[in-house]
DNA sequence: ATCGCCCCTTACAAGAAGGTAAGTACCGCA
DNA sequence: TGCGGTACTTACCTTCTTGTAAGGGGCGAT
């Protein structure tokens, strides 16, 4: 089910989007990508709060397939493998900076009507 | 299922925004609400190709629930409902707007990528 | 020699999301 | 009287996503 497009045919951009970015770590992993500018499969783990190995994994070839990430592995002992943000991860995460903003005033914004909500501690 | 904050603590902003619109219809859902101010139920359903009944109740109710819909009832017969969405739903399909953009910018890029990886009649 | 690190892979199981179909209650139309 | 339209709700089932646990091959440290 799965061609060059992973999914169906989309009706607007944002569902294309919206089909790379949905997973539960991937725009964690963008982040972290787009933070630090390279980090390693250990190091992306560490910094993902609770992902399993087979998550990350997953999601970074996903995401590889997608031509989000690029995965460098050096042939060395121990295996070392870097990930960094493409071109188009790097426009992506641009892309994914106003929804940011977004989500942070929303978290915002939530967190002062439970204040209102619950006044007794103090007033807002 | 759902509280306030429907799920778990906010690592970043996009989490929480894309919490708010993953789901298979919410992207389309609020490119409907947008575009035309305001629609009834079944006018959303005939606008949404492929949705049930229950999957569009269902999203309705948790984009209402989240704050990005408004759900205005007239007691008449037969009944009447009309969405439309909130201020902070505006302001969410305004954050979208570049992920719109990149993502049809991308949709394009595919096409020309299959048309450069299978030119015509040649080999496979 | 055994442990743990590195970067995965595989098999299996649980849970969430989504789809199907039917039912509800009321009305206007033929 | 029966059908279709309006806006759902409910029960059931399938599919997709995520999690858990284990293994694997090579190497440095204990």
């Amino acid at each position: 089910m799965a061609k060059a497009p992973r999914c169906g045919p989309y009706i607007c951009g944002v569902d294309a989007a919206l089909d790379v970015v949905s997973g539960k770590w991937k725009g964690l992993i963008l982040w972290e990508l787009d933070t630090h500018r390279v980090r390693r499969f250990a190091e992306l783990r560490r910094g993902l709060p609770g992902v399993s190995e087979k998550m990350l994994t997953q999601h970074l070839r996903e995401m590889e397939a997608d031509g989000l990430v690029h995965r460098e592995v050096y042939a060395e002992v121990p295996p070392r493998v870097e990930y960094s943000l493409t071109e188009h991860g790097h426009t992506l995460n641009q892309a994914l900076g106003p929804l940011g903003a977004w989500g942070t005033e929303r978290i915002r914004r939530e967190a002062i009507d439970m204040v209102d909500v619950a006044p007794q501690t103090s007033h807002r």
